[in-house]
RNA sequence: GCGUUUGUAGCUCAGCUGGAUAGAGCAUCGGCCUUCUAAGCCGAGGGUCGCAGGUUCGAGUCCUGCCAAGCGUACCA
């Protein structure tokens, strides 16, 4: 319908111009909305407004003569100038009512559009480094990651679901010590643990099936371990620099092969609990991208060559850094550390071209919001390594903080003390994690409050959302119960019939689904489509109190059940989008 | 300090990319179950859209300056 009213506007503004009335340009931004307040008609248009500066017209007038020149329609029953100059446009009821066998017809294929063209679309989520599992935090960006990616998808885009497994660098050695150092514990040495290690219950579990299946084997004193170790942090020293010499310890007391053998245990134990986790959190990656395979492919030393070729290079107090300044960043970023060692960043840049070689229209990243002053950097290296930096799209997940009713949840990673995505989906369940996750724009700070969440009661809105589409459910059930003949046909025969207030509404409300589903998708807020779906409960819940459906009148019947099981069917289809259940019954 | 994000009802947040009288949920108060699920519905109260300027037919939305908060500013990831 918005289309066919810009494309109404859009003939009346070419006959103005060869009037003469109005000058060229100007087309392009014809806008059509959705009135707000319904004695405003059902769409409008500020487009006289919008050009009577530039047409040096009073916009009433020029409102005025665009009605005149617009062409006839059968839709279109009326056409008013309101207010300074809107022009405001009522649509022939009738053709509301063609909605409802639309969603029937179309079913979960109702809302999908093909806007995107195929054109493929990498989004790129959660990526937590897998040295222990996923916290909250990464169940926000889970949660928006996903809904992002289905939205795309729904809107036409061949989406590429994927997770950059971090299974290199120095995080995955310091988890492989703290294994080694929680297993000397277990054969009954006495080591202090180190600042900089990972302290959580998890480590254990690792060691303890390490000690289980190599007994003593790997075993040396702690005083060997520990010999000439500069301090750690607690004892006055660095505690980077006192890692970094344990690891190196670690890996030459335990030889290639006994090193390999924890290193893949922890990566393997941790990798595995993070891929049940999100499976059971509803999502599929099509790739688990694995950063050692970059690097054992030789990705990192191809991507500094070409950085190097480009002059973008220099070496500093034994390090060797990136130019970033040169293309906008703050400051230039080291890409090989003093003792020989990549950073992060470097795997990024190699990973990141990585990602362009892959013929991606579009690659989306999904980072914490502690992570925005790293876009400009990556920027910078697409930039030097020549690739289209437009490509690269980064959205950012603000951190969740917990509470349970007024009391803040404490969460601290330094000791191990935190609320995992599976103890809360755990408490919660799936569908009101995700739900809660969602309902807030993704780069705004959240509260989530556990105490909500699982409440029974009116003051959770994901029951609310549920609770219709059971109503419904339970309509067609006592359909059944009374032994009451559905006809469909007939239903949509009589669709005339619903001429209430509130079902004018619900009609007005489905007809609204698909552009939000492409609004949502084309501006990556997937709340929206939350906000929409508790308002379109709400039109239901209000319309369930105010009507009955199952009347003796046949006809009437049959078409309020028309228009019930089109809201269930788009209840359905939005849910299933953002991944939460639609339950038949509660 | 610099960069960046944010500031809307008592609380948590929307606000359709500059439109018409600023909206929800929770909380508070008052109504609605012998009829399809009351996890629901209806109604009421509650606002200097952080402050001050500016841009224009029109500003919660855009620009500038203040004030306040979060995040970033590593040879960590």
């Amino acid at each position: 319908m918005k289309q066919t009213l810009k494309a109404l506007i859009q003939q009346a503004v070419v006959s103005l111009k060869d009037e003469g009335v109005l000058d060229q340009a100007v087309i392009a931004n014809i806008v059509i909305e959705r009135a707000r307040d319904s004695s405003h008609g059902d769409f409008a248009s500020n487009l006289a407004l919008s050009l009577a500066k530039s047409a040096k017209i009073n916009p009433l007038i020029l409102a005025q003569k665009i009605i005149e020149a617009l062409p006839d329609n059968d839709a279109v029953i009326k056409v008013e100038i309101a207010g300074p100059g809107f022009i405001n446009f009522f649509i022939d009821p009738n053709r509301s009512y063609q909605i409802v066998s639309q969603i029937h017809q179309q079913g979960s294929q109702f809302g999908l559009s093909k806007v995107g063209g195929g054109k493929k679309i990498q989004v790129e989520f959660v990526s937590a480094n897998p040295t222990g599992p996923l916290h909250v935090g990464h169940g926000r960006g889970a949660a928006y990651g996903s809904a992002v990616a289905s939205l795309l998808e729904a809107i036409g885009f061949e989406v590429h679901r994927e997770y950059y497994v971090n299974d290199a660098g120095r995080q995955m050695d310091i988890l492989a010590t703290s294994i080694w150092l929680r297993y000397l514990e277990e054969c009954g040495e006495v080591v202090v643990f180190p600042n900089n290690g990972y302290r959580g219950e998890y480590v254990r579990e690792i060691a303890w099936k390490l000690h289980d299946k190599v007994q003593n084997e790997y075993r040396h004193p702690a005083e060997l371990v520990l010999e000439d170790i500069p301090a750690d942090e607690a004892q006055g020293g660095d505690k980077e620099v006192h890692i970094d010499a344990l690891i190196g310890r670690t890996k030459v007391l335990l030889g290639t092969t006994q090193y390999r053998d924890i290193f893949q245990a922890g990566l393997n134990a941790i990798l595995d609990d993070i891929k049940v986790d999100l499976n059971e959190f509803g999502i599929d990656y099509k790739h688990w991208f694995s950063e050692r395979k970059l690097m054992e492919e030789g990705a990192i030393e191809t991507a500094l060559n070409l950085l190097e070729a480009g002059g973008y290079l220099y070496k500093k107090e034994g390090a060797t850094w990136f130019k970033s300044t040169q293309l906008g960043d703050d400051k230039d970023r080291v890409v090989v550390r003093d003792n020989g060692q990549s950073t992060y960043f470097a795997s990024d840049i190699a990973y990141h071209m990585n990602k362009l070689d892959r013929g991606f229209d579009q690659i989306i990243n999904i980072w914490g919001a502690d992570h925005h002053g790293y876009i400009p950097r990556i920027n910078a290296a697409l930039l030097a390594l020549g690739g289209d930096a437009k490509k690269l799209k980064v959205l950012l997940v603000q951190f969740a903080v917990l509470y349970r009713g007024d009391d803040k949840v404490p969460m601290s990673t330094r000791s191990g003390e935190f609320v995992t995505l599976r103890q809360l989906r755990g408490e919660v369940g799936k569908d009101a994690a995700r739900f809660f996750y969602l309902m807030r724009r993704s780069d705004q700070h959240m509260d989530f409050d556990l105490k909500l969440a699982t409440a029974k009661t009116n003051e959770n809105p994901v029951f609310y959302v549920q609770y219709a589409h059971a109503r419904i459910c339970s309509v067609l059930r006592q359909l059944d119960e009374k032994n009451l003949e559905r006809d469909l046909n007939l239903g949509m025969k009589s669709l005339k019939l619903l001429t209430a207030s509130y079902e004018v509404i619900l009609l007005n409300s489905l007809s609204r689904y698909p552009e939000l589903l492409e609004k949502a998708a084309l501006n990556y807020e997937p709340h929206q489509l939350i906000h929409y779906l508790r308002a379109l409960a709400n039109d239901f819940h209000t319309y369930y109190n105010a009507h009955q459906f199952l009347v003796d009148n046949v006809s009437l019947r049959n078409a309020r059940l028309n228009l019930i099981t089109a809201i269930k069917q788009v209840l359905s289809n939005g849910l299933t989008l953002l991944g939460i259940h639609s339950p038949e019954a509660m």
